[in-house]
DNA sequence: ACTAACTCTACCTACTAGATAGAGTTAATT
DNA sequence: AATTAACTCTATCTAGTAGGTAGAGTTAGT
């Protein structure tokens, strides 16, 4: 299961990238229009912003925009970053690898060729995955006539 | 990541796979085998008894037998058992279905269609490997033979 | 009776998820 | 320059879980 945070991210972001972005969206509407704990979505969009996802704008007329078009976001990347490595095994993450401690040989380990083959196939569709197939069909359009 | 509890339990159940069938095999020797804390191996037996999977004998000349044969215990199965739900969102499990508290409709969920292929992506493998799959090509002969 | 081995229940410690609280900072407006 | 809307940051809290340990109880072979 993804976490909770991780959820509430990609649907943040896919509320984003449903705005118009001439217009930063407050932190309250994307709250409000989502279901999200309005000071938990803070740190959330605070740690996006951080990463580069989005930028956001203080005072008066402030909120947030998307950085990246809706496209180029992948439910992959979003995952990694909040929830940690995607693979199934420290031994076969990508991003943070670790040896088992408990395995003596990775070649020799009975149950990694299974899960290896778990982590392609998860992979193959998250990094295939973006903000922008969140949207609907008319969303989908306005976008991309936008970019 | 899958919990280590749950690759402990895929490892012993490789080691009964791998073991002689006629003579049981001791809790402490799957644990120094597969270095596995042999009291949290005892819980994980134990459970995986309860469930059906392998039978144990008390006393002198005890220990553990697999009850199934290797090639129909899949590792999807004993996920579900240790670790829980496949499935990355809970209103995509198929044995724990659950409502997310914070989503509208599933219909238009932002999020679920793209975990759903992921369900499917992950169910796909796990469902059709199974601890036969752990064994190298002697021992795997030797099993479809006895088998 | 002895003893090897599984059985069961309880417990422990560290960590994490999922938040909440509140003081601080910035910038537009009046 | 005062006000206020809005983001920023750090601290804190609570419940739950992972991972493991302890130890008394039970069974069965010799």
């Amino acid at each position: 299961m993804i976490s909770q945070k991780a959820k509430y991210a990609l649907r943040a972001l896919a509320a984003l990238a449903r705005a118009d972005n001439k217009r930063p969206m407050l932190i309250a509407e994307i709250a409000e229009q989502q279901k999200i704990p309005k000071k938990f979505l803070e740190q959330i969009l605070l740690d996006l912003k951080h990463r580069g996802l989005v930028m956001s704008k203080r005072g008066k007329e402030g909120g947030y925009l998307l950085l990246k078009p809706a496209e180029e976001i992948t439910f992959g990347e979003i995952l990694r970053m909040i929830d940690g490595p995607i693979a199934p095994l420290p031994c076969l993450s990508q991003t943070a690898y670790r040896k088992c401690d408990d395995c003596l040989s990775e070649q020799e380990c009975e149950i990694r060729h299974v899960f290896a083959r778990v982590a392609e196939a998860t992979r193959e569709v998250l990094f295939n995955a973006t903000i922008a197939d969140t949207l609907d069909g008319q969303n989908r359009a306005a976008v991309v006539l936008a970019g």
